[in-house]
DNA sequence: TATGTTATCGCAAACTTTTGCAATAACTGG
DNA sequence: CCAGTTATTGCAAAAGTTTGCGATAACATA
């Protein structure tokens, strides 16, 4: 059974409809590299199922990220989308100089996860999770020439 | 000189005028308790100042988090305000049942900057951080029903 | 104070996302 | 397999936010 036939599964389970609209929209943000934007996904859509709505395709994106099938990702005011590996599930890091994102692997999370669990009760939703900030190449850019690249970088931040 | 005039020399000195729209925004955004919606910002500023248009006080506000006058938070996909308190920052944990803010401590998110920064050179926007999640009432309130999904809770919860 | 430069404003329109509603189609039980 | 229930869709419109542009006003300089 592929993951996209488990999310499937896991929908109907909740008690969700299978409709051909959900199955289009799932097999689009599986088939892109990345994140995708929802007007790219709608385009796409659109290509093999013609009368899809915009609209659905933001109901259906939004019940997607609400059961955790894709993660939603805030670039530049627009959302993306992309599936979420189970197994190898990752945050992000958008940068508002360049809105690249860069991914954060859930380790880095987690203490501080603990930490509002127990200090709060509040249960931050790391499911979906995004930190906005700058660069490293944005942040040396605006500081001008000063090219101090600090040792051992980027080994886990791959840009996707 | 009070801090609304700290904030007005600052924007000055940064090359940018000292306009009446501006005045005003900042005075109704220091004037209310908590974050103000984008709606009610405008609605009492046109009260003094009836011809001041709403994509101004959009732009206004967005110079003021630009700088770091005031803090933007995301409550329920629309975007509140909040005076910057220089000496007492603070960050929100955002219930995505109640749509409440829970007002955080800075210094729980020291760490997990220092950590960005080391790792990956990446500046995280600490000035205005905000974490989705559930908080403590809502949790006990939906382990009670057990089943399914929940519906999003529509109320208009209360800030801070 | 007068004048020039240009940031800012108001207006209108675009863009992104959400929502109400009637029609449709997916699942359920017989 | 058929009929009933109701989640889901498409459409249209609203709501929230951003943007282009010509007109205006804030600041600097003299």
């Amino acid at each position: 059974m592929t993951s996209q036939e488990q999310s499937l599964h896991y929908l109907q389970s909740l008690g969700y409809r299978l409709t051909p609209q959900r199955l289009m929209v799932l097999a689009i943000v599986a088939g892109g590299a990345g994140h995708m934007g929802v007007d790219e996904i709608h385009r796409q859509a659109r290509a093999a199922y013609p009368y899809l709505d915009l609209a659905t395709v933001y109901r259906t994106l939004r019940l997607f990220k609400q059961v955790g099938v894709v993660t939603e990702v805030d670039i530049d005011n627009r959302l993306h989308y992309e599936l979420t590996a189970p197994g190898e599930k990752h945050h992000h890091m958008v940068c508002r100089a360049c809105h690249r994102a860069i991914n954060l692997s859930p380790h880095y999370l987690e203490e501080f996860r603990d930490t509002l669990m127990q200090e709060f009760g509040f249960e931050p939703d790391v499911e979906h999770f995004t930190v906005a900030g700058r660069c490293l190449p944005c942040r040396e850019m605006a500081a001008g020439g000063g090219a101090a690249v600090e040792a051992d970088v980027l080994e886990d931040g791959e840009v996707d």
